[in-house]
DNA sequence: TAGGATATCTGTACCGGTTTAGTGAAACGG
DNA sequence: CCGTTTCACTAAACCGGTACAGATATCCTA
């Protein structure tokens, strides 16, 4: 290892070949039509022969680019993140980017975390955040500013602001949730709302009441608990609730969702038949309790699919205007909400 | 955009204080020893005014180190990735490293991905991978004898392969979970076993037939069927055990566990009352079914900030020698196996 | 046959850091 | 008082690519 390897660089190839590095260059870019047949020939077999590479850090020093985006990822509880890592993942790859990740737990980690990955040099940015209402952003807009391109996922942005985000539909899912409910005849749907300092626990709750509000139905205000997404704070919500003797409960979150169907067991209750339940989340998560949780299905893998292709656009042309991207929820039926009886 | 913004390099910073950049270069890199207090100031001071951060990418080329690391995943069904991801990037953030993640589904894209990663010069590579007990290791040995530092997670390596792995103990947690049923007086014990083309499945199996051995049971090869970790094989699984009534059974993975409780309940039996059940894998996954499964607790997040670990120091120290960690499982007891009645 | 086009190839300045070898002045020691 | 150390600092080569500004040779055209 000491002794140096007199590595086999773009010059030894040159040399090897009879040509210049210009020529090598070239032949590696794919300008092969400024070059005769015989010449890059030459130079594929001297690169061939020298079992030769080039080195990406030097190409990125001179180009400024290094076909790498970074994604930070605040995660705290968050089962949402292994597949907006691969939809991520997946477009990245398919684009030939790479992906340098970070995870953020905490606002001055988030900070040290976008530091650093403009000190390498990334060619963007992708924020997939949790979604704190009174998040700071000043970092982000400074780095945008300055010429980073720069794309949130799931983020409350200060009004105007010139980021472009991804977000899900959480009004709209926690709405086709309810209206479902309503649908199957339920009248006392109750809702384990998830905290008001999330955008997305006050969206949903929003949801849940203009569904009602279409039908006609009232809302009581006994039927809604607050929850911190956690599946302890699911069971207490759950337990709460049956007091005020709903037939259907709406839960704004994957493992909440579990906790309550936990405590509705222990309360000798039985879901379907004698309360219905429908989540909200990753539908992975509940996809395989019993009975297979019904539950708005959130387009995760496409949020980290489409984030990198905003990003991407950016990239390569940085005027290009910001943009909100909304995705729809679905909703996936399975055995969680029947009739009511 | 187009107007070059005459960026901030440590040449200019090295002006605006009066210094060389040697000087400046002295002052980033901590070694302000030889240094007087005066000039130290003064470059302190031009690096404010400026808002000069370093370019990474130019040391990297310099000091031909990235303090980057590559995580491949090859992840096919793989519940056990986001805590790998999530260990391996808490060891690498502490340690002042970036990780670059790469998915690896087959055999060519994780040739290619060793390859680009490579080529963007990481400091070294860990490869979780599938346990197939086939899988392709030449690409690995010759980046090892280059002299990329790697280590393996899960990955079978020819004997006396030069190059550290983290593994599980895959025989014994299997033999723990089998010897705790035992213990719980069950005597027809089943197992739905994981592929015999995966070391896990094998070494699994033979910790459930250890297990029986040493309490002198004798193994009913009706009471062994062989799954493919799928929650459908689970479920399949069970409904041909189930004509051989066992008392227990043994899951040799998370969603195949999960997919047998349904079986079980489907069948008109209940868990644990009826028969009692271990699991196999991530004990988030089934920690929240109902019952909460007793089972098998694999340390994966250790793993993966154990092969960071292991990775850093070959990284610092290339002659460390080859070195195979393996963790140790526990048994997570919960509520889906009890005594025998 | 001069003058331009075109095709092919090259020399070298960059990108923005690190690092080696070395300079000049002050302090030290006998 | 002179040679040696030590201290604080610098000039310039180097890492390994890219890309601009030509240089030649060949071909075409008027």
């Amino acid at each position: 290892m000491r002794e140096r390897a007199n590595r086999t660089t773009i010059r030894r190839v040159a040399r090897e070949a009879g040509v210049s590095v210009t020529t090598v260059s070239n032949y590696l870019n794919g300008r092969h039509s400024q070059m005769s047949a015989a010449t890059r020939e030459r130079v594929r077999e001297a690169i061939e022969r020298l079992g030769y590479h080039p080195n990406h850090v030097a190409r990125s020093l001179a180009t400024r680019r290094t076909a790498t985006i970074g994604l930070i990822i605040s995660e705290l509880t968050n089962a949402l993140y292994p597949p907006v890592i691969l939809g991520a993942e997946a477009a990245c790859r398919q684009a030939q980017y790479s992906l340098l990740l970070a995870n953020a737990p905490d606002a001055g980690s988030e900070r040290r975390a976008v530091e650093l990955m403009r000190r390498k040099q990334v060619d963007g940015l992708i924020l997939f955040s949790v979604s704190f209402i009174d998040i700071a952003n000043d970092h982000l807009l400074r780095a945008h500013e300055e010429g980073v391109p720069i794309v949130v996922i799931n983020r409350t942005m200060p009004e105007g602001a010139p980021i472009p985000r991804v977000v899900l539909d959480n009004f709209r899912g926690a709405y086709l949730a309810t209206r479902h409910l309503v649908e199957l005849g339920h009248r006392r749907i109750a809702h384990i709302a998830g905290p008001s300092n999330r955008f997305t626990g006050l969206d949903r709750r929003a949801g849940y009441l203009a569904a009602l509000a279409e039908a006609g139905l009232e809302s009581d205000p006994r039927l809604v608990v607050e929850g911190d997404y956690s599946f302890e704070s699911g069971y207490q919500g759950m337990r709460t609730l049956l007091d005020h003797r709903p037939s259907a409960v709406f839960v704004g979150g994957d493992a909440m969702a579990l906790g309550a169907l936990r405590a509705i067991r222990d309360s000798g209750l039985r879901v379907p038949d004698d309360l219905s339940l429908v989540a909200f989340g990753n539908p992975d998560f509940v996809h395989y309790a019993t009975p297979a949780l019904t539950t708005v299905d959130l387009p995760i893998v496409e949020a980290g699919q489409i984030a990198v292709e905003l990003l991407l656009e950016r990239i390569a042309v940085p005027e290009t205007p910001e943009e909100t991207r909304v995705l729809q929820p679905g909703l996936l039926v399975r055995e969680s909400a029947i009739p009511l009886a």
